[in-house]
DNA sequence: GACGACGGGTGACACCTGTCATGGGGGAGT
DNA sequence: ACTCCCCCATGACAGGTGTCACCCGTCGTC
């Protein structure tokens, strides 16, 4: 009996995730929960053998819980399941200690499979993902620049980001350039765009 | 026994939806499609008495699909099962002729009831979302305004904006402007950022 | 020690944006 | 007819934005 933690924030999807491993017959789900910060309690409560865990979550992202998880209990193997093939967040996810990574986009059948496999200890990751995370390599960007986009990312104003992260307008604008310059975009919000599609910024 | 349609372009969440309402005793799902091109056609192929549907979807969004589905098979029930609670979705939902409106993050339970409901002819909603579609009332933007936003999306410049419209640029500042102004923003992309959160614009 | 990459800063400049005034044309409601 | 709203357009203007050159200090590396 492999034992399941499942985490989104989703309850539908939760339950219907939950529904759809319980019927095989080597697997178990033993907890269930809708926030990043709340994997932790629930994973030391139940024991799990795998979880499954979602980038997109209130709290902590999934990406910090599995390293919270893999910190606390090194048994207890991740698969991270995520609506976004973000190249970028795959990376981040084995950074993070991740056994596994799975699109929300793969048949139904695959998940038990994957399971099964993190849990004997091999890796699983979506192949065409993969390649594409090794085709674009990792972001060019350094951290301020990220700290940047990450805060322009609503549309506020020069300033408004400056105010953010205590810089001057003119520092703000240069790291600004330099990262429209890096993603070959022609606009802040063009910049923004690549960025968040290719995963190099934090998720939320 | 109430025959079930779902359309969801994530293969997981489509079949672990399906595995769900599978195991209740009066439910039967008889189609599944990934694209909202996809739904007509299934639906006519097997008749289902409910159709579950995403808004978010390759081809053309749930939306459409609801208003095709209701033109052509005017005795099949629609459920929306969406992700995001946009306000503004539900509005759009209600006049395409759907029967009932959830969102993803509702207890598991709570969907076959709502399936069960709208095969009776009830209409189901989500109480909280029915009440923030009341308290904003309608899109304050215009047809060419939300255009402007749509093309404004992935961060073109006025030029780029101007030539996918063909409208001259002054025209197309002019709609941003009021667009910006409506909105309550000081900005185009948190302008755009508003009518997105929303649901003023189409999905995708 | 020299070098380069990074973070932070200033100043200047061309260009883009957002706003406003103003105009014309068309459709809907009174 | 008159009014109101929407759409399209033009011109002008202040202010924001993107780019560049140049500066300093720090840190890791060769």
């Amino acid at each position: 009996m492999i034992r399941l933690l499942i985490a989104d924030d989703q309850a539908l999807v939760r339950g219907a995730l939950a529904a759809l491993l319980q019927m095989e017959d080597d697997l178990e789900v033993v907890a269930e929960v809708s926030r990043g910060d709340e994997v932790l309690d629930a994973a030391r409560a139940h024991q799990p053998d795998v979880a499954l865990l979602d980038v997109e979550m209130p709290g902590i992202d999934g990406l910090a819980a599995a390293r919270l998880l893999k910190d606390s209990l090194p048994t207890c193997r991740v698969l991270m399941v995520t609506t976004f093939g973000r190249p970028g967040y795959l990376k981040q996810a084995m950074a993070a200690g991740a056994s596994g990574f799975v699109v929300k986009d793969t048949p139904a059948r695959a998940l038990a499979d994957a399971v099964r496999r993190v849990h004997q200890g091999l890796r699983v990751v979506d192949p065409t993902l993969a390649a594409e995370s090794l085709a674009q390599g990792d972001s060019p960007l350094t951290e301020r620049e990220s700290d940047v986009l990450q805060a322009a990312r609503d549309g506020g104003t020069v300033a408004d980001i400056a105010g953010v992260l205590f810089l001057s307008e003119g520092t703000v604008r240069n790291h600004l350039s330099s990262a429209i310059g890096k993603t070959g975009a022609r606009t802040r919000a063009e910049a923004v765009r690549v960025a968040v599609d290719n995963g190099w910024l934090l998720p939320s």
